[in-house]
DNA sequence: GAAATAAACGATAATCTTTATTAAATTAGT
DNA sequence: ACTAATTTAATAAAGATTATCGTTTATTTC
């Protein structure tokens, strides 16, 4: 399932640009190789390499569904300010699926932590 | 900031349905009481019910966002099949604030853990 | 308790995000 | 190069959420 070469640019983009951006983002960046890429052909391709695994849907309470290259357990923060999305690492996290199926009797498919705060940019800004 | 019958209404139904709902739901249930309340009128309370920190919103990937009427730190499990909520309690996540302050110069004003699979009892019939 | 002020409501329109549709173009296999 | 399958661009449609605005309800002041 890896032909179209659309599909190859919208990955790139996400994989080479960690700043987990939203397929809007992606959109604007992919028209820069293709001009008249549609946003659905973007909605569309990184829903299919989320469902293969090859991307990560991460979601926020607030604003739009972001994609992340980065495939490998960790986590996030969204700074409320200025809406820039860090990676994180929990070490404590990793083992929650045997927690959980051990636990509840739930076979875990994925799991996200999303977290909320302000950067240190923003608050050393702030201050000045 | 806590008048209106309708505000009262919507606060009840989620503290009271431990289901997690939708506004949508809400906006159902709180028609028995109002029939001719607005959606509107559901978000905007919902909303600001959150922002208090009275309720609490809940995202998951796929679908709309969930309110919360508990607010003591608890995590939820979204089940891909019939897709409804669970609590979790996961105590190695309740020092998550003073990890990330230390570790990444991040204030943590909320955090959530959501997690997605399958149901004890979606596994069950599932066999059957 | 009535009048004045502020907040919230209902109805509806608008917006934003995401998905579905379809004819034309691209890709893969022979 | 030819055929079948897949993907695309363009567009419409759907779904979720927010904004607008005149009217109603609640709070405050007298």
């Amino acid at each position: 399932m890896n032909y179209s070469q659309q599909r190859n640019c919208i990955l790139n983009i996400v994989v080479s640009n960690p700043i987990h951006p939203t397929a809007e983002q992606v959109y604007e960046i992919a028209r820069r190789s293709y001009p008249n890429i549609s946003l659905g052909t973007v909605y569309r391709n990184l829903n299919q390499l989320s469902e293969h695994g090859i991307l990560k849907k991460i979601c926020s309470s607030y604003g739009s569904v972001r994609f992340d290259g980065r495939t490998d357990p960790h986590f996030h923060m969204v700074c409320t300010h200025c809406g820039k999305v860090f990676d994180v690492e929990l070490e404590e996290l990793l083992s929650i699926k045997e927690k959980l199926s051990d636990m509840y009797g739930f076979d875990v498919i994925n799991y996200e932590v999303s977290i909320q705060g302000i950067c240190k940019e923003c608050k050393n800004t702030e201050i000045a």
